[in-house]
DNA sequence: TATTGTTATACTCTATAACTATA
DNA sequence: TATAGTTATAGAGTATAACAATA
């Protein structure tokens, strides 16, 4: 059964990740973009903490997405060293598209199964979710050690 | 909810790296001994397809696992071009280990859940893996495209 | 002295293509 | 000519350490 939810998830993850590249994202990228939205004005070491992603990775992802003008970073009015990460009106924009993209994903994975049983399976994915101390919103897959 | 249950798949494959690890087989390496194990004597390129595995990668993981005496390839008597794989004694006795830390690994897993609960999540993600075109016993963190 | 962002580096995983020996 | 196994190689993803600017 562990097994069935492993590789359920895995292609969950894989599904989302293939429908999101046809508007240029990778997961990580639009996983980062919607915690910038949950938290406008962020600093790298922040968000690398919150995502468990290492700081030198946060760097390179936070470039790709600078690169293709939906971060911006914006410099830290009180520490000189650090920036706060915001989304730029795009970057908006594109997140409003991924979220589009996520909510056919859902209907795709989930066809098999009643709207009753779908809420079924959620609440029973929480409350493992819940009890092995996994932060909401925030995907394993990036996750040292 | 697609995420959710992306995250707790993707949590759940890497405890089970984890645990696994404490017998020095990767999740990988465990997943292809479950293979062999059911069907004895089939051949890389088999394997590599069944599983989705590149040919290449399937190379590298058998001669880990040859390595480690845990996976003999025996010359096959109709080709003289490829191997029948085959658990040693050794790899028998590892992959009883391996079942056990399986079974750990649900109990931890699922703790939060009744045994009522635990058979009907079961069903749901086996009802969405069937609809999906898993196959079972095939994870897909190896699949290619 | 510690911290933020950054670069350099290494190691694994994944993917492609090319090679060899058989068929 | 096609196939099984293999090798070489290149690209991601991930981890470590070290560096410059600032605190």
């Amino acid at each position: 059964m562990a097994f069935l939810l492993s590789q359920v998830g895995a292609h969950a993850a894989r599904r989302f990740a293939e429908r999101v590249s046809a508007i240029g994202l990778s997961a990580p990228e639009a996983g980062l973009m919607g915690q910038i939205a949950a938290a406008p004005g962020i600093s790298q070491q922040a968000l690398a903490e919150h995502v468990c992603i290492l700081p030198s990775r946060i760097v390179a992802l936070i470039d790709g997405l600078q690169a293709k003008s939906l971060v911006e970073r914006r410099a830290s009015s009180e520490d000189r060293r650090s920036y706060a990460l915001h989304l730029t009106e795009r970057g908006r924009q594109m997140l409003g598209d991924m979220w589009r993209i996520a909510a056919e994903h859902e209907e795709g994975l989930c066809a098999a199964l009643s709207r009753a049983e779908r809420a079924q399976l959620a609440e029973l994915c929480r409350r493992i979710a819940d009890q092995q101390g996994l932060t909401p919103g925030v995907h394993p897959g990036f996750k040292q050690l």
